[in-house]
DNA sequence: CACAATTAAGTTGCGCACAACCCAATGACG
DNA sequence: CGTCATTGGGTTGTGCGCAACTTAATTGTG
């Protein structure tokens, strides 16, 4: 791992100020960039009445059959503390049921209902209409998710 | 405006399950990039007591002078149900001053106390870290930043 | 001048993300 | 076998982001 270090090539030359204005942006656009994501899912699953991250969890389950909560959260990188109250949410809407595993009484299994199961018909629709709206080609995309990749493991390598 | 519209070359061919799959990563991977970045500004400015959305509210003060909410909102692109408290909290530690304005009493307008004028030199070296962190050049950076703000500018046009 | 529309802040409520805890079940080891 | 560390879930508290609403000041218009 770690290929060549590249430690970001005349970096040190900068003035503080030039710096200042540059790291703003990056992060800050990419919150931009996120948050326009969010509008747009928003009015995409509104009528599902699902928010991102819940649509992200029906996702992993409608791909996956039923799992337990530890799995999804490693699929979505989310701890307990917030996949605990957005399941109990998809459990009150009715779409998804929670059952204590029998050979192991500390995992809670994550199960569809026929409501959640049904609900994935009319999510069809969704990644057509979000990928549009991006106004990228695939090939765009694919190497935008190749960059944020590698930022995010920088950044994870540096936290 | 809306140089060609450029919807996407080969888009409409590609199966609902691939489709799946992309978006999914792309608001994913943006997400997580996101969140990485929170993580490194996080450990950043911990010994300031700020979190990342403060340290952007600070910014804007330190660059400009005393500014309205209203302006501070609309660099930051935040309104005031998520400005207000913010800028409460800044007051209670001391580092910001909200007066209102004589000539329009609407209008209040946030000041940098000496405590909070103080703390930029703390700041400085913020940037640097936060940008070394990110493991890439300064040109990546900003072509990163270009494709971000070309992807939002689609997105806030679809929302 | 009076009255409607707009504007700037603030408040409330909901959901998410994260940290710091707690609890119960399991597993490992002396 | 008994103790102790680990693991899976959950709860609490803080802060952010957004929507919807409220209040007060200002502006615009008849």
């Amino acid at each position: 791992m770690t290929p060549p270090p590249t430690p970001a090539p005349g970096l040190a030359g900068l003035p503080d100020t030039e710096l200042l204005k540059l790291d703003h942006q990056v992060c800050f656009s990419l919150q931009a960039a996120s948050r326009a994501f969010g509008g747009v899912y928003r009015e995409a699953l509104k009528d599902l009445g699902l928010t991102y991250p819940q649509y992200l969890a029906m996702m992993v389950l409608w791909e996956h059959g039923p799992l337990p909560v530890k799995t999804i959260g490693e699929r979505l990188h989310l701890d307990s503390g917030t996949l605990s109250p957005l399941l109990k949410r998809l459990e009150t809407a009715g779409l998804v049921r929670r059952e204590r595993s029998p050979e192991d009484e500390r995992s809670v299994t994550v199960h569809l209902t026929d409501a959640g199961a049904g609900l994935r018909e009319r999510a069809l629709p969704v990644p057509r209409a979000i990928l549009e709206a991006t106004g990228m080609s695939v090939e765009e995309v694919l190497d935008l998710q190749r960059t944020l990749a590698r930022l995010t493991e920088s950044l994870g390598r540096a936290a």
